[in-house]
DNA sequence: CGGTTGACCAAGT
DNA sequence: GACTTGGCCAACC
């Protein structure tokens, strides 16, 4: 068997990989919940997604972890400064007002 | 392999 | 309406 017809590695994509991908889907001026995400994917890990988020590798052009906010429509955390995630999301459209998502579930993205 | 850690969620006080 | 509690689940040590 050569290398070329041996199949690779299967390389299993971890969870975090997993929201990564997902995440990359949504579209510029939307946003998406931890909830969402986690449901998209099969489980509940909501919490597993923000820790996913948290320590997100990716640039953001690939991973817009901004996008991604409470299903209550608050805003969420952020590995940085909360300000900067808001700033990101009006830069896209996205009006955040108190820390609050302006006209939360017309922004919202389905999968 | 058990315990700890979260950018969460929902319900209760 | 702020605060506490229990639950949930993957990654990490």
């Amino acid at each position: 068997m050569s290398t070329t017809t041996m199949k690779t590695a299967p390389a299993p994509l971890t969870f975090n990989e997993q929201c990564y991908k997902l995440l990359s889907t949504v579209p510029k001026g939307k946003i998406t919940t931890y909830k969402y995400l986690a449901e998209a994917l099969g489980t509940k890990a909501y919490r597993a997604v923000g820790n996913a988020m948290n320590k997100n590798p990716y640039p953001r052009d690939l991973v817009p972890c901004h996008r991604v906010v409470n299903s209550d429509g608050r805003l969420g955390g952020y590995a940085g400064k909360t300000s900067e995630k808001i700033a990101r999301l009006h830069d896209e459209g996205v009006e955040v007002f108190d820390g609050l998502i302006v006209d939360f579930k017309n922004k919202l993205h389905t999968f």
